[in-house]
DNA sequence: ATGAAAGCGCTAACAT
DNA sequence: ATGTTAGCGCTTTCAT
């Protein structure tokens, strides 16, 4: 039945017009009868026609696919489960405007230079929604340069770049007043690695939230991890001789590896340590004890950061859009909010 | 400097050779003199030409782009770390190769049906992986039907099907065995979802391992999950009533769940309760205990299943094409080894 | 409202 | 070894 050889040609044979008329049809083109169109439309109906994605893109100079890269796809990619909640935010926001989705995980240097030629012919690839990128990242200055169509998931100070983000210093500030109010005096920090903004507002989160409790701030608590749940572990390791009575962890599946080292060390939380962590992630509920965090709309973010990049693309304006979305403190049992009662 | 609206046209007069020439160069083919190539590749260098990969594929009937399909893109998706490492696995097979990857996650039967276009012009895809079918997907009928290459990664049972498996059977029986041997009496079974025939496969080992060794096999001591944490949890809670001494959970993830359940019911492990998972996830050695589980090497069937998707694209055989990959068992404190030593 | 015709940038016979 | 030419299947002016 479905011969699939079909082109615009033979659609318009069948339906006795020209391929022009099939091609507006198509592209739902004004200027077409009611019936020429119900004609052509019941004839592709028929044949179960559907138009070359390639000859289109050719013509047409739009591919209809929008790249997500993530540069220097690290560790933490593959046992966070941020990563996957974003793919599915971002793969729902391109199912939405029927576009496709290219993945790019670059695991070396040498595949982020390939990735280059691969986008800059803006054929293959409309735009580009770029992630995790780190500070110095060389992509940001290649698709401003060449004028590739993206946006970028995290925020960037350079004007032109359009961004969606997550308001990451006033989620760790709300972390950190939380703890502070509940009595914890000697607040500790595992940060995300420098080099990544969004820790690096996380950090400054909790640093203005002590200094707006007066608590002092001591540098020794201040740990730095690689979002992995290793790290949290050796972070909390490395902490423990500081002796914090609480600490907040820039993810939560560090927060894991945290309360992890803490029960290893015999220290009870959220009795003698309370725990905030940030995401709210699946896994933050199931933890021992149930995690206190910070939730962050990722999935939501993803589908954004489409949103934002499809109306670039289709309305060509100059100005970077820009979207910052809330964070919400959620209490469970690790910050000990109940002994404060 | 890159002018980007360059064509070979133009490059062929820069070398002051014909278009042909250019595309030979370009596509590695013979039948260029040395001189003539060298002086091509220098245009090409210096200008910084990169041919339109939406031209070369309209004329050539090949895209350099691989689809990873994901059906019905089951909820534990994103909170297994299983899935990211598929990826990871696939998308260093296809940057090993020079091939695209397009992800697709299919999240309502809508869309799943919208796919279906997308792939059968045989022009956006060259291929399709296909991952995580479940029983009766009309998927796989689809693209055999209208020849699509394609690779399973899970076994199948048409013969025309190329696939790359983990050898589930085996893994698990080698779980149960050791149970067994180490002197359980009565193992329970958390199994992956009824419909997908990995965890049937799952299940078969756990009741040959059984039969193997003259364990009476007790329908009651097995119940379902869905991959997710919290259905292992629940399915433990369902057991707890049988009274086991051991369980066998088809995933890391759901036997952290388990792990859940038993800690909860104030169920010692593995004093009490043996556990052994599947997966050999990262966070199976960070639990508590550590978790005994079958290693099955997912990143690597991912960038196989890329392999042989590509070795039929470009050796066009009848043959179907299967792997099948060995499991490891994967020794830590929640099975109690140590108890019986 | 419809059709004719000229590309889009490349590959691949075919000719030389 | 190199050039010529005809498409690939569609979109898009430009006529009518």
């Amino acid at each position: 039945m479905t011969t699939d050889k079909l082109t615009i040609r033979q659609i318009a044979e069948l339906a006795g017009v020209s391929r022009s008329t099939v091609s507006r049809v198509i592209n739902d083109q004004p200027n077409v009868s009611p019936e020429t169109r119900d004609q052509v439309l019941k004839v592709i109906a028929e044949t179960g026609f559907h138009p070359d994605p390639v000859a289109r893109s050719l013509s047409s100079r739009r591919a209809g696919i929008i790249g997500l890269v993530i540069p220097l796809a690290i560790q933490s990619l593959f046992e966070d489960p941020f990563f996957p909640r974003l793919m599915q935010g971002v793969s729902q926001g391109c199912n939405a405007h029927d576009y496709t989705l290219s993945l790019f995980l670059l695991h070396t240097l040498e595949e982020e230079a390939k990735l280059y030629p691969r986008i800059s012919r803006r054929q293959l690839l409309d735009g580009v929604i770029l992630t995790a990128t780190y500070d110095g990242d060389p992509l940001i200055r290649q698709l401003l340069a060449n004028c590739i169509p993206f946006v970028l998931h995290g925020r960037h100070e350079d004007p032109r770049v359009s961004y969606v983000e997550v308001d990451n210093v006033t989620g760790a500030h709300a972390a950190v007043t939380h703890l502070v109010r509940l009595g914890r005096k000697r607040v500790a920090l595992i940060a995300g690695p420098p080099g990544s903004l969004a820790a690096a507002d996380r950090k400054r989160g909790y640093l203005e939230a002590l200094q707006e409790r007066r608590v002092p701030i001591d540098e020794g608590q201040i740990v730095y991890g690689d979002y992995t749940e290793l790290s949290g572990y050796e972070g909390m390791r490395q902490l423990l001789s500081r002796r914090p009575d609480a600490v907040f962890v820039s993810s939560d599946t560090m927060a894991l590896g945290a309360l992890r080292a803490l029960r290893e060390a015999g220290k009870r939380v959220p009795d003698e340590v309370a725990v905030v962590g940030f995401d709210d992630l699946p896994h933050a509920a199931t933890s021992d004890p149930p995690l206190t965090t910070i939730r962050q709309p990722i999935q939501q973010s993803g589908a954004l950061a489409v949103d934002m990049l499809i109306d670039i693309l289709e309305n060509e304006t100059e100005a970077a859009r820009r979207i910052i979305l809330p964070t919400e403190l959620v209490i469970r049992a690790s910050c000990g909010s109940w002994l404060v009662d």
